[in-house]
DNA sequence: CAAGTATTTAGATATTCATCAAAATACTAA
DNA sequence: TTAGTATTTTGATGAATATCTAAATACTTG
């Protein structure tokens, strides 16, 4: 989960991510929303991608973006099991 | 939010605050857990006070950290809100 | 006061990282 | 084939960061 953490920690990767959430979209379209170039964009996506949280599909000239679901909640829980209210230790 | 990102994304910050999860600590006990420095955990306690995620209490001799539950809560409820719970939330 | 302990700060270094422009790859269309 | 579009890769650069040692601060005690 150390790459999920890595890739979260980028204010510009999060905002694909809550971007995708609405639905697949390509390295154009996801470009087209920010101010760096494209190479800088593809950078993001592929740091995203190797930590599983999107999955991508070649189409006929573009590539498609789409949000793994699976690998986000998994790290939701996983923080939820790390720091979740493990219970006590709030008395003093 | 962003600072705490930040602070979350060091895998020595999230272990200090896991081992923070079981009691308060001080810096000195802390440091021990770890094969730096104590400038360098100094360092990293510093930027997890700074995100709010922990509090400092000087001693006699010693400074006691401690986790700071709120802030990192309203972190996992950020998490869920900007990601979690997608398809089936109405706002208004 | 002087010495010892606990912690932080300062200064330096090495690595990682976000970014860009330009080149490369892949595909489509004329 | 040539040109054009979409995307990635390469190589470079500057900024941020984790780390260290050494010095500084603060406090306690003899």
């Amino acid at each position: 989960m150390k790459d999920v953490w890595n890739a979260m920690a980028d204010p510009t990767r999060r905002a694909i991510l809550t971007m995708l959430q609405n639905g697949d979209m390509t390295a154009g379209e996801i470009s087209d929303k920010f101010d760096v170039s494209g190479a800088t964009i593809s950078h993001h996506l592929k740091i995203l991608r190797e930590a599983g949280l999107i999955t991508s599909e070649k189409e006929k000239q573009t590539i498609t973006y789409r949000l793994n679901i699976t690998v986000f909640q998994d790290f939701l829980k996983g923080i939820a099991e790390a720091f979740g209210m493990k219970g006590e230790n709030h008395e003093k």
